[in-house]
DNA sequence: AAGACGAAAGTGGTTGA
DNA sequence: TCAACAACTTTCGTCTT
């Protein structure tokens, strides 16, 4: 395996890089970028008892505390080792053991659930690229849900999403609903609805977006320069200094913050390719523009850099 | 022909009675 | 629980480059 030291986030610019041994992961923790991973998931798999089949194999079922603590209560426990010592006949001792692993199996249906479900997480978060920190806090706000029996009545998979887009929006990495739709193939209206539903029964307290989060990914989406993508940023702490932002989508204040500053710097993309990238119609985009330009006296820098 | 612009009608979510 | 409401989308026609 070749291994380059990666010292500065070729995205972003930032120093803040994070290397993960156990996963073989750099990223980025600024802007979430991963910059050189296995592509191999080697991290284990906790369930042991069938390994090897040994009639002695008296294992544990291997599990980390937190997904043992599920089962706590439920157990129905079928027989216990001493119990096989009274049995007489072979036939007997293999319907024992075929007994006891069904119920181990039933017994362990919460935690193999979680097991499937962090399996569903860490597809989705590798899809979108997501720094590790992201998963683990999205795993975190899942099992708090499964916790809590939030999942009833929901399919897995939209918790997931859910506590996923949650995780992202806490660590001022936001994805759009779009985005996460995309990579979980869960409809985005379901998403938004059990990230609420989550966040709000878990108590969850996550502060509204800044359309500045998501300048740097859809700036790279769009190969603008560094200087446009500060003039966005620019831009978009003059509206929200005279409240244009409050209220309003953050993606599309963004994008539009985006699209001015393209035209402002000569590196004019279209409304619609803007658009595309931030998840929002070109509608959206000129009813922010058109504001941006009217409060922000912005009306001549554009003008001057249409000429050239 | 493509992009920008704007009007009008529709959608889904929030809020407040 | 329902209706009003704001933000955003869809659709479509017109204007500009």
């Amino acid at each position: 395996m070749i291994r380059k030291t990666i010292k500065e986030c070729p995205e972003c610019a930032s120093k803040n890089i994070y290397r993960d041994v156990e996963k073989g992961e750099t990223s980025c923790r600024d802007c979430g970028l991963v910059l050189e991973d296995r592509m191999v998931d080697f991290s284990q798999e906790w369930r042991d008892f069938d390994d090897d089949g040994g009639e002695g194999a008296r294992r544990r079922t291997g599990a980390p505390t937190s997904e043992t603590q599920f089962d706590r209560g439920l157990g129905t426990e079928v027989g216990s080792a001493s119990d096989f010592y009274k049995l007489d006949s072979d036939k007997e001792r293999d319907k024992f053991f075929r007994l006891r692993k069904w119920n181990i199996r039933i017994s362990t249906a919460i935690e193999r659930n979680l097991k499937v479900a962090l399996a569903e997480l860490k597809r989705v978060s590798s899809y979108l690229r997501l720094p590790r920190s992201v998963e683990e806090e999205a795993a975190r706000i899942y099992r708090l849900a499964v916790q809590k029996g939030l999942v009833r009545g929901r399919s897995m998979e939209s918790v997931i999403a859910g506590a996923l887009y949650a995780a992202c929006r806490r660590h001022e990495i936001p994805r759009t609903l779009d985005e996460m739709g995309e990579a979980s193939g869960i409809e985005k209206k379901e998403i938004g609805r059990t990230y609420r539903f989550v966040t709000r029964e878990l108590e969850i307290t996550i502060r509204p977006s800044n359309p500045a989060d998501y300048i740097p990914r859809f700036a790279s989406a769009l190969k603008l320069s560094a200087e446009t993508q500060s003039k966005a940023v620019e831009i978009l702490e003059m509206a929200r200094d005279i409240e244009l932002t409050s209220g309003r989508g953050p993606t599309g204040i963004a994008a539009a913050a985006l699209y001015v500053a393209s035209l402002i710097h000569g590196e004019k993309r279209t409304q619609r390719e803007v658009a595309d990238v931030a998840g929002v119609t070109e509608v959206t985009i000129r009813n922010r523009y058109k504001e941006l330009i009217k409060k922000l006296k912005l009306g001549k820098d554009v003008e001057k850099n249409k000429k050239k």
